[in-house]
DNA sequence: CGTGGGGTTGATACAGTTCAAGATACGTGG
DNA sequence: CCACGTATCTTGAACTGTATCAACCCCACG
């Protein structure tokens, strides 16, 4: 990777403490690649290679049982994924694939191994980092065991809103079906949520979703930030 | 805490390898604390003021929404708790109480920050036991998102026998309506369900439950070490 | 144009919850 | 040690939430 591309990466808490030797260390062995849509980038079983990190682009974290698929999560600018799983060099939990054409910065896991081991400002942010995405999943299994369908859909939109800035009118940039399966319901549940979340302030045509309500939006949702973050 | 409780504490991956002094900070700060059962520890939306670490008894943690509760996990000797919340001091995401009396060593959140910003071998270790707990919550997610609640239960089994050392006979040393709110369902639905698994080979009576054709429900069950740990 | 995938809508089936009633186990006090 | 009271567990019936299957619409794109 080229030296004029590392300042984004540098500035993430993940690395924004270290040293610059370990975190040229770092770069200096990563490269940078572009994938197109819809790719393939690591399948849950296998060990880990590469400290993945997305520069561009989106990309989803899914998982497969016995026939079913569910997206855990989708993963955009500039974030690292499937961290937990290079640390431990234990098999990835999660597959991953390209949503939209994308860069991805691949850190060899066995560089990133090494630099922990002998940079503790490197380990600690890493520890904050680690606690973090575990809180996430915390509040993913909470909302997940403790709402309905109905309710993740409307808490979501609320939450999706706020990311975008609180103009009220959400512009999707994900099919239904994956939106459908990140918030744990069938496509055909999604379109049903939707319609029932008229009646609630809500809202939607096509790719746009618009809050008309919130008051009444959040009064059906019951938003908790011990849920949503 | 007296010094010759420590050796088992200090056994934990978490510590074992930290400098002996900063392992004497932390265990001096801390208390051995003595808790009837069905205790109130801790409750989700408090900042942390201790990180603990279950030495005798059993904790459940759970969660709180909207008049439910769930269930998260049920904490066995010797593992440390709510270790994320304390390494970022931000509130609780689960609540804690005891399930029979216990003995809980609280180390005070100060200190365990402290020392980890001054010891490397703690802050690598502490990198290695959060991307595990990381890892069982996105197991967790998984088993709920991909699987029915009697294959959930089925699983449990598996898995509980082999921690029980394969003897093919459970002892429950819970009441069923918390393994049920564990397992994401009612008392009522588990009932069921183990009446449902009787066609696979399971038979249960009371607080025990014997696995009579490990074959049939390993077929039913489909375990899958990326679900189950 | 036609073709195909995503999206919606409807009908039906299943999984899981709720409510209610009985059965069983369990600790307590006599 | 037994009798009682209480909580847990089980079973049944009705209901809600969600999935499945199928038809249809719509728009994008070759």
């Amino acid at each position: 990777m080229r030296q004029q591309d590392w300042s984004t990466v540098r500035a993430l808490p993940l690395f924004r403490d270290m040293s610059e030797e370990n975190f040229a260390a770092l770069m200096n062995a990563a490269f940078l690649q572009r994938f197109p849509a819809h790719v393939s980038l690591i399948a849950e079983g296998d060990l880990p290679d590469f400290l993945h990190i997305v520069v561009e682009g989106s990309v989803e974290l899914f998982a497969r049982h016995d026939g079913q698929e569910t997206t855990l999560d989708i993963v955009r600018p500039v974030t690292t994924f499937i961290l937990a799983a290079v640390i431990r060099d234990e098999v990835y939990l999660k597959s991953a694939r390209t949503l939209s054409p994308a860069q991805i910065l691949m850190v060899p896991a066995r560089t990133v191994r090494e630099v922990f081991g002998r940079d503790a400002a490197f380990a600690r942010a890493m520890v904050n980092e680690l606690a973090d995405r575990y809180r996430g999943f915390v509040r993913a299994l909470k909302n997940e065991k403790l709402r309905t369908s109905t309710e993740r859909l409307a808490n979501w939109i609320l939450q999706e809103d706020r990311h975008q800035g609180g103009t009220r009118t959400i512009a999707l940039d994900i099919d239904k079906r994956k939106l459908a399966s990140r918030l744990g319901m069938t496509p055909e549940n999604l379109s049903r949520n939707l319609a029932q979340l008229a009646a609630h302030g809500v809202r939607s045509s096509g790719r746009g979703i618009e809050i008309k309500d919130v008051a009444a939006l959040a009064d059906f949702a019951k938003p908790n930030t011990l849920l949503d973050g």
